[in-house]
DNA sequence: CGGAATCCTGCACGATACTG
DNA sequence: CAGTATCGTGCAGGATTCCG
């Protein structure tokens, strides 16, 4: 959901919505950064590498960058050959875990019931066309 | 983020994650139909187009169709000429508008902090280029 | 090690036109 | 009124290569 962080946040009537807020959990990998770093409390890149397997090293780069920006993660550099780059949730950051947490067992709970309702759905579609 | 409906739901390690449902929270269509429909109830297709100014009319027609497969809006066809559709949140629609307002209540407050941390993070870009 | 730069592709979404 | 069908396209995001 990186695409819509690049919209023009005009909202409709609707007024606020934070949808800054809002993209970032839409946002597959930076839930899972979060999610991570809210477990280990500090974590380098390549370690975050290891963990989210099947995340290309340029996502991680921009997902990493825009938590930052957006004050959830702190980025710490020690200037050393090879470079050692640390990761950890600011304050800020460690707030929004929660939310992405709490939110997260509840899509859990009710994971099941999407999964039926979509499949009694798309039985239904399937009928219709042999109609 | 209807882009990543169709992703493999495949995850990480990571388990569950219910990507489904936070895919509904980060579209941003989605959480603007399931808000309205909070507070009105009922509405036609007509009035969610009217209420939601900006959004395609072929946009509304998929997020609603994606909202009813997986069960968290109810479409009611009156066989009358002109057509007459309702839309209305079912339970679980209504359960996942709780955790909808809530968190964005949690984005409005910390609106500004995000605000802030972008800003000075930008400023801070800008005068690396400047170096 | 931790990136940045570049290229390439698929698909999300808007605009437009047509229908029962 | 409430859609469906079709086309066009911008851009998200993967793969690859190079760098301090």
């Amino acid at each position: 959901m990186r695409k819509a962080a690049a919209k023009s946040n005009v909202e409709s009537g609707c007024a606020c919505l934070a949808r800054d807020v809002l993209d970032r959990i839409g946002d597959r990998w930076s839930v899972i950064c979060i999610l991570h770093l809210g477990e280990h409390e500090v974590l380098r890149f390549t370690e975050l590498r290891r963990l989210i397997s099947g995340i290309s090293q340029r996502m991680l780069t921009v997902t990493l960058r825009d938590l930052e920006r957006d004050g959830f993660v702190a980025r710490k550099v020690k200037p050393v050959i090879p470079p050692h780059v640390e990761y950890r949730l600011t304050p800020l950051g460690r707030a929004l875990m929660e939310n992405v947490r709490s939110l997260c067992q509840w899509a859990n709970d009710h994971q099941d019931a999407v999964r039926r309702a979509r499949e009694s759905y798309d039985a239904r579609a399937l009928q219709e066309v042999s109609t």
